[in-house]
DNA sequence: CCACTGACTACTT
DNA sequence: CAAGTAGCCAGTG
């Protein structure tokens, strides 16, 4: 497996809960701006070993990308459950949940 | 090695 | 907002 594999899996353990990345962000973290389609297949195929928390990776215009509605669902159940908000389109709002290392605050949320 | 695929993204109509 | 286009790159066969 590539570096880069194992970098993203690595970022999306490390997703806070309550707070979201982008598939682009992962990449990003994991060193490779360009890999975004790569995190979507990684999720894919490791998440069933992994026990990785695939809910907390939506796109970048901060929406759930699964294909099937069963699977929206499930994300957006999960996602809530821990705290994050979706609007009345389905949306995340990324300027309060994206994660962001670096730049942790003590509190967050619409509050 | 080549061809195809995909839970993406940014840009343009 | 929806649809089309182009760029992107690791996994798979």
């Amino acid at each position: 497996m590539e570096e880069y594999t194992r970098k993203v899996l690595d970022v999306i353990l490390n997703i806070p809960k309550g707070r979201v990345l982008t598939y682009g962000g992962a990449a990003a973290l994991a060193g490779n701006p360009k890999g975004a389609r790569q995190v979507s297949r990684i999720l894919h195929s490791m998440s069933r070993n992994y026990n990785l928390p695939w809910h907390r990776v939506i796109n970048s215009r901060g929406r759930i990308s699964l294909p099937r509605k069963e699977e929206q669902d499930l994300q957006r159940d999960l996602l809530e459950s821990e705290g994050v908000i979706f609007d009345e389109k389905g949306s995340v709002d990324l300027n309060i949940f994206l994660y962001q290392p670096g730049h942790s605050r003590k509190s967050f949320g619409p509050l």
